[in-house]
DNA sequence: CGGTCGGTTGAAGCGCATCAATCCAAGTGG
DNA sequence: CCACTTGGATTGATGCGCTTCAACCGACCG
């Protein structure tokens, strides 16, 4: 948590930005909102509720949840310390945000965020980025939950994972997973049952080998990578340029 | 959208702005540019390619292509007259994108419609809302592919393509298909038999009747929008107050 | 301890995919 | 104008992957 702050100097009439003269980003924006802390499984806010505040994930993980009106459950995404919750455009909510562990946020006025980011230049690029990040890895999962074998849905998972926590550590990639066996099924549109039969095979075969019920090491980090399916795996740099622009196809 | 304007004052530096004293918008930055031609099935611009230009679709249908390494297919979205296409924030287009029919659009160098947008502040608020649209509509379909039947995978796209059309049509909703069963099939995650064999089996009960092999009438447009399995329907009036926190989406 | 909750494991069934044949409309060449 | 072709759509038969239902396990807790 690097949230960086002393403080003394009389804020301007935009109080928003009276930290940032540094170097302003949209993390920056909530340093001076107080922290707020939310239990495991509590919602931030509802499907439907008046969307009045932005909110940035300092601690924790949330998930982004739909429900149908017949119960069936979905997960659109999950949210992780540094990303930016709460910037639909319309009145309302479109989803659910609870969250999954215990969760420190800062919430910020929508129409102040909104205001803030218009009126820096700083601010505007990285906004439309963050945006298209989320719209580039929505698009991932659509290719996920459309074609891919409930194998290579939870590799796509798990790598995405280990991709995550990367950076850290470099040896050996143990992977924690924050949420549970339903969160993931409801993640990558399968079951409890398949997704548990799913890490027991991988787990059989040695790819991966589980500490804890939530915590596993990346045995064969390449397996993972291509049963994962994704033409790009733990290294994309291998086929680059041999990649031609269609892929071929035998069948 | 409500973009209050008049304005009169001298154009910017920016050239693009030439013609749109009235009212910007971001259909308008493309108003000057050259309208250019594809025919059915050719691609715009393939993923991989660099990212050299936005483009504004005039007239016809687009499809947002990706393929998996073993040649599965998968369709995120279509685009219709009005939509705005390639604004992905890396230097390599994501995906893929091909006429479905006979397609006509302008388009505009990147930087220049990243320059134009980031320096109207009318425009500005417009891109944004157009990003959350794409967001809201892309967490739709994932909600689609994740959890929904075959069924009501082709009552929802029937049922999108339905609304797309209204405001033409009051009376009998007629719905023309731009695309192949293929496209179809790719959007939805199925195959070319399972979506045929659902049209036949709504056909058989009255739900819809074919015109021809691209063109449908509804006949029980309430059955369709509670196939469709989205708790609103063809009217949202009716459940309006009544429903309760949650459902209700936008698109 | 008994109880509960999340996870695992097993057995049976179903929905959709797969394979394959046929159909239909539009286009082509004789 | 009519055989022939061609590509997409339909229809049928079969099989598989995942879901469903159900039992069991193991950890945590009162």
């Amino acid at each position: 948590m690097i949230v960086a702050n002393g403080v003394s100097q009389a804020p301007s009439q935009v109080s928003v930005f009276a930290l940032d003269r540094s170097k302003p980003s949209l993390q920056s924006l909530f340093s001076r909102q107080p922290l707020e802390a939310h239990e495991s499984g509590e919602a931030i806010f509802w499907e439907g509720d008046p969307a009045t505040h932005v909110f940035k994930v300092v601690e924790g993980v949330l998930r982004i949840v739909r429900i149908l009106a017949d119960g069936r459950r979905i997960i659109t995404g999950f949210l992780y310390p540094g990303d930016i919750l709460g910037v639909s455009q319309g009145e309302r909510h479109l989803y659910t945000a609870e969250a999954v562990n215990e969760v420190k946020l800062r919430r910020l006025g929508r129409s102040r965020f909104r205001e803030a980011v218009d009126e820096s230049p700083q601010l505007r690029p990285q906004f439309v980025a963050w945006l298209c990040e989320e719209m580039a890895s929505a698009h991932q999962q659509m290719v996920l939950l459309a074609r891919k074998s409930a194998e290579e849905r939870v590799c796509s998972l798990l790598l995405t994972l280990a991709r995550r926590s990367k950076g850290s550590h470099l040896p050996k990639p143990v992977i924690a997973l924050p949420m549970s066996r339903l969160d993931m099924a409801d993640y990558l549109g399968l079951t409890i049952e398949t997704v548990s039969r799913t890490i027991t095979s991988l787990t059989n075969r040695g790819v991966i080998a589980p500490s804890s019920r939530y915590a596993f090491t990346i045995c064969q980090p390449a397996a993972l990578a291509s049963l994962a399916g994704e033409s790009d795996g733990d290294d994309n740099r291998a086929n680059g340029a041999a990649t031609t622009r269609q892929a071929v196809w035998p069948q």
